[in-house]
DNA sequence: CCGACCCTGACGCTGCGTCACGGTTT
DNA sequence: TAAACCGTGACGCAGCGTCAGGGTCG
């Protein structure tokens, strides 16, 4: 039998490890003195401690190294093919910040003080909407729809439960005779009426997102500096209709100087 | 001027973290009422958040953050560079995670409860010792030479840093004419004096290990058993010299049934 | 009686989520 | 005045290192 100390030379686990393990129920000493409430550990102990550290060094949390030292064959083959995944999943997100990187640093290279902080990308889940699709002779036609879905919004008593956003349908960028879609976000899809139809957006797994601000004039360039974007960034390309969520419109900002406009661009990765 | 709620929904970043943010000195609101203690955002802070998550998504942390948003250009790309390496490095150890796990399914599919708790590697680092090398006729000799140390060190008042261990410079197993070098950790280096040399050992970088319970006759058996284990692990194979560490032995037990041992064996890796 | 061990309990670190309790705004 | 915000403060999480204060062993 070995005191912690001894043991904890014998096995290189400190013995804090030790004591922890202990309290976790991982590897409880094969004696504990009553009197001083020293820990004994013998030396069958050993192949138990490891292999202990092998699944902590394989990953598993202790928890898990709990579950796995009381379960068959078959199941901790189960919980290694589990942590492979697992650990396959933390090497994608590690090699997803090497990419980040990679842009930051030929941004930081090139330009200036880098666009990065310019265009973002973010994940946009499925929504359940109330939504309104036209085609409208022009962009200034957007505010009499938005009037139009909000009256019957407002009739049929929808509870709104988000920021409203517009859907571009159109494939290429145009000025007249734009294919618009209206949406706001609600918790239950309601009854279709005419052009007001319930339904649930498509997600996006990644977006470009860049924020607009002041007058609606300035979101034609806003564009526009994203295409150079693109073409920076060639590994992407466009995917799907765009989006915009007007955050500060007409009807919370007097001055148009203050409105704030999200543009959303759906992207694809090569390769 | 958006009150931290607003700020929240339109960076998708929580309150609670707008709030650790400022804490921290990250991101303070362009804005607070002294009277309620409200934070104000404006909309031009949205550029600095989406750098600031742009770093975090790339692996930085919070106080890395805060140091790269003072820093010029120059600084900043240096930062990133380090900080590929570390994700670097991270990778590389997800993947040695990969490989523990590959090696105890095998292990827990073929070999019973698996081989894997009774042979374990261990990185050995350099040791400065005084040792004592001879080529002996056979193992029995070995308590002779340990006395012989153990006399020597006791003369020169040696002060003893760590368990001692024997190095078998053989190249092959061998029964006869043994090369061994005995080793007594010491904090410094003194005198050398005829077959006491004071010297360093090699560090290795992975050994495998592995516990022998009992009598010394074990031994042989235990190094058979490794043999089969490189078999079977062919990935790998012996490099240069192994050791022993006794751990138990005739000068604090009395029963050879609880000698401890502890075989070393330098392993070099394929490909 | 001292020094080397051992015990328990607790804090710190990271980046948040989540709750409680109380003030503010509309 | 109630609902929806906002504020601060604190706990919890994982896996340890590390320290303090106090017994035990040889």
């Amino acid at each position: 039998m070995f005191r912690i100390g001894e043991f904890s030379k014998l096995t290189q686990v400190s013995v804090r490890m030790l004591r922890y393990y202990d309290e976790m129920g991982l590897l409880r000493p094969a004696h504990t003195e009553p009197r001083s409430g020293y820990r004994l550990y013998s030396a069958d102990q050993i192949p138990d401690l490891n292999r202990i550290l092998y699944l902590r060094d394989s990953g598993f949390q202790i928890a898990e190294i709990k579950k796995a030292l009381v379960s068959d064959q078959n199941e901790i083959i189960k919980m290694l093919y589990d942590k492979q995944i697992d650990i396959e999943k933390a090497i994608q997100a590690e090699e997803l910040k090497l990419r980040k990187i990679e842009q930051a640093k030929q941004a930081a290279a090139s330009g200036g003080q880098g666009l990065y902080e310019q265009i973002f990308t973010r994940a946009v889940p499925a929504c359940q909407v109330l939504s309104l699709r036209r085609v409208i002779p022009d962009y200034y036609g957007e505010g009499g729809l938005w009037l139009e879905l909000s009256a019957f919004a407002r009739k049929n008593r929808v509870e709104v439960s988000g920021s409203s956003f517009s859907i571009y349908h159109d494939k290429e960028y145009k000025e007249v005779n734009v294919d618009v879609e209206l949406c706001v976000p609600v918790q239950t899809a309601g009854k279709n009426a005419g052009d007001f139809v319930y339904r649930k957006t498509e997600p996006v797994s990644e977006m470009a997102c860049t924020m607009v601000y002041g007058d609606f004039s300035n979101i034609g360039p806003a564009y526009k500096s994203f295409a150079g974007w693109l073409q920076k960034n060639s590994q992407f390309h466009m995917l799907g209709p765009s989006r915009q969520i007007v955050h500060r419109g007409p009807w919370n900002e007097e001055n148009t100087e203050n409105y704030l406009t999200e543009l959303q661009i759906p992207l694809e990765k090569d390769r």
